[in-house]
DNA sequence: ATGTGC
C-alpha cells in the first residue's frame, strides 16, 4: 500500500479519498502487514467523527476495522471497532515459586478440572439477580452477593477481591445496564462465567525468563526464574451477542453515510449509541468477572499444592474496548480493538503504579514469549496504546488446511494444511500443551503468528512502552 | 472472537 515511511517504526498514510484525517502505522520494515488490513485502517479513517486512526504492529484483518488499531471518534461510536469479544484481556498473577517447583503436568490437569476450556462451555450458573448485578457493577459486584447462600460458589474464595480490584483497569467496575443487554445476550452469559472460551484464548504457567528493566520488574514483583500465570479471555457468548446486535443496529442506521457496509458508526446523541456504551460496560464487567473467578480458580490449585503463597494480580488489562479519554486538552471516544491501553504514570494516579506507569501485557502465539512492559509519555502520539499480541499471518482455514462452512462442504476435498504435524510438535517442544479441540488447535500454531520479538522491536523502538520482562511458557491451556 | 450459519 502506498504510505511513507517515516522512521524505522513507523509509515504515515495521507488523506486520500474520503479520508478526513491521516493514518499512521508502527511497524518495522520486516513486519509484513496485510493490504486488507491497511485499506481497513483507511477506511476507519473516513468515519464521521474521526480524529485518530493508528495502526499498531500486530495489525491484521477483521471485521469492519482491523485488529491491533486504535480510532479516536467524537460525537460518534463504532461497535466494530471494539469488536465481537467485549473486554478481551489479559490478567497476570504472580508467584514466590520458581522454576522446578511446580509440576506443570499435573498443575495444568488439575485447572482443567475446574476451569471449562473452549466454545460453548458453562460454569457458574448464577442467578438472574446476581447475575444482573454483575453485569451493572462488574467485580465490585462479587462482594455485594451473599455468595454462602449459593452452592456455585464452593470453591471461589474471593478475599483478594478489593486488593485485586486496584490491580484491574477501572477497577474491574464499569457503569452497565441490564437494560440494554438483549435477552439473548443475557441467557448466553448467565451459565458462562468462570469458562475460558476457544480460539486464541488461554492460561498458561509461565517462567520469567529474562527482567529488562530490573527497578521496575521489581515494582511489578517480577524477577528471573519466578513462576506466573497469565490468563487470556473476554466476555463469551455475551460480548458476541452484544457487540454483533448493536453492529447490525448500526449498519441500519448509518450504512448510507459510512465507508462501507460493515464499518458503520452510531451518532451519540441517538438512544442506541448510549444503550451501547451501558451494553459494552455490561460485556466489560463479564470480561472483568470472568478473568477474576478464573483467577480465583489458579490461586485454590496453586495453594492446595503450595500452602498459602502469596499470587496477586500484577494488571488486569483489556484490549478490545472503547472509552472516553482526554487526549491534547480533547475528549474522544478512544476505540482500541485488538490494541492494549499503555498508560504513563501521570495517567495512572488513583492507582498502586501511579510512580511508574501501567503494566502492559502483551502475549506472544502459544509456543512463544509473552512480554510484561510499561506505560510511557512518549506513547501520547499513539493516544497511550500498544498493540495486544503478535499478529497473525496465516488465517485460521489457511493454518489448519480446513475449508470455511465445514458443515455444508463436509465431502470436499481437505486442502492442505499450511502447518505439519512434525512442524506444530517441534514448535511446541518442551511445552506441555492441554487443549479442547485437538482438530483446530493448530488455527493457533506459533507459525500462524508474527515473531513477538520483532512485534515489541517497533514498540520499544518507537518509544511506545518500555519492555520490562519476557515470560516463557512452561504449560498451557487452550480452548 | 462465536452454541463458527439462513
Amino acid at each position: 500500500m502506498q504510505g511513507k515511511r517515516v522512521s524505522k517504526y513507523k509509515v504515515e498514510f495521507d488523506r486520500t479519498g474520503k479520508m478526513k484525517v491521516p493514518a499512521a502505522l508502527y511497524a518495522s520494515e520486516s513486519l509484513k502487514i496485510e493490504d486488507s488490513a491497511i485499506r481497513q485502517l483507511l477506511d476507519a479513517a473516513a468515519l464521521t467523527g474521526v480524529r485518530k486512526v493508528i495502526g499498531t504492529p500486530d495489525l491484521h484483518h477483521g471485521y469492519g476495522v482491523p485488529i491491533g488499531s486504535v480510532v479516536a471518534l467524537e460525537g460518534t461510536i463504532c461497535p466494530a471497532a471494539v469488536g465481537y469479544d467485549i473486554n478481551c484481556g489479559m490478567r497476570l498473577l504472580t508467584t514466590p515459586l520458581e522454576r522446578g517447583d511446580v509440576d506443570v503436568v499435573e498443575m495444568t490437569q488439575s485447572l482443567r478440572r475446574d476451569i471449562p476450556l473452549g466454545e460453548g462451555k458453562s460454569n457458574v450458573r448464577m442467578n438472574k439477580n446476581d447475575f444482573r448485578l454483575v453485569l451493572e457493577k462488574g467485580v465490585s459486584a462479587l462482594r455485594e452477593i451473599k455468595r454462602k447462600d449459593h452452592r456455585v460458589w464452593e470453591g471461589f474464595n474471593l478475599d483478594e477481591t478489593h486488593a485485586d480490584m486496584q490491580a484491574i483497569e477501572e477497577h474491574g467496575s464499569m457503569d452497565g445496564d441490564t437494560a440494554a443487554v438483549s435477552e439473548r445476550a443475557f441467557e448466553r452469559g448467565i451459565s458462562q462465567l468462570a469458562t475460558l472460551g476457544g480460539g486464541n484464548h488461554f492460561i498458561e504457567i509461565q517462567v520469567v525468563e529474562r527482567v529488562l528493566d530490573e527497578k521496575i520488574g521489581e515494582r511489578f514483583g517480577l524477577h528471573p526464574n519466578q513462576i506466573v500465570v497469565m490468563i487470556h479471555s473476554g466476555s463469551r457468548g455475551l460480548g458476541h451477542e452484544i457487540g454483533g446486535h448493536y453492529m447490525r443496529i448500526s449498519k441500519q442506521k448509518t450504512r448510507d453515510s459510512s465507508p462501507n457496509p460493515s464499518l458503520t458508526y452510531l451518532p451519540l446523541d441517538d438512544r442506541e449509541a448510549q444503550r451501547y456504551i451501558k451494553a459494552m460496560h455490561a460485556a466489560a464487567n463479564f470480561a472483568f468477572v470472568n478473568r477474576h473467578l478464573m483467577a480465583a480458580l489458579v490461586r485454590k490449585n496453586f495453594r492446595h499444592e503450595f500452602g498459602d503463597i502469596a499470587m496477586p494480580t500484577v494488571y488486569d488489562v483489556p484490549h478490545n474496548m472503547a472509552k472516553l479519554e482526554t487526549h491534547g486538552g480533547e475528549d474522544y471516544w478512544v476505540h482500541r480493538k485488538g490494541a492494549t491501553r499503555a498508560f504513563d504514570a501521570a495517567r495512572m494516579k488513583d492507582t498502586p503504579y501511579a510512580d511508574v506507569g501501567q503494566p502492559v501485557l502483551i502475549p506472544g502465539s502459544m509456543g512463544t514469549a509473552s512480554y510484561v512492559l510499561v506505560g510511557t509519555p512518549t506513547a501520547d502520539e499513539s493516544l497511550f496504546s500498544v498493540n495486544h499480541g503478535a499478529g497473525r499471518t496465516m488465517s485460521r482455514t489457511a493454518a489448519t488446511g480446513r475449508r470455511p462452512g465445514w458443515g455444508k462442504r463436509r465431502r470436499e476435498k481437505r486442502q492442505e494444511a499450511a502447518i505439519s504435524d512434525s512442524d506444530f510438535k517441534r514448535a511446541m517442544r518442551g511445552i506441555h500443551l492441554v487443549c479442547a479441540d485437538k482438530r483446530s488447535i493448530k488455527e493457533e500454531a506459533p507459525q500462524a503468528y508474527k515473531d513477538i520479538d520483532e512485534v515489541i522491536e517497533t514498540v520499544v523502538g518507537a518509544d511506545l512502552a518500555v519492555a520490562v520482562a519476557r515470560l516463557k511458557p512452561l504449560a498451557v491451556l487452550k480452548g
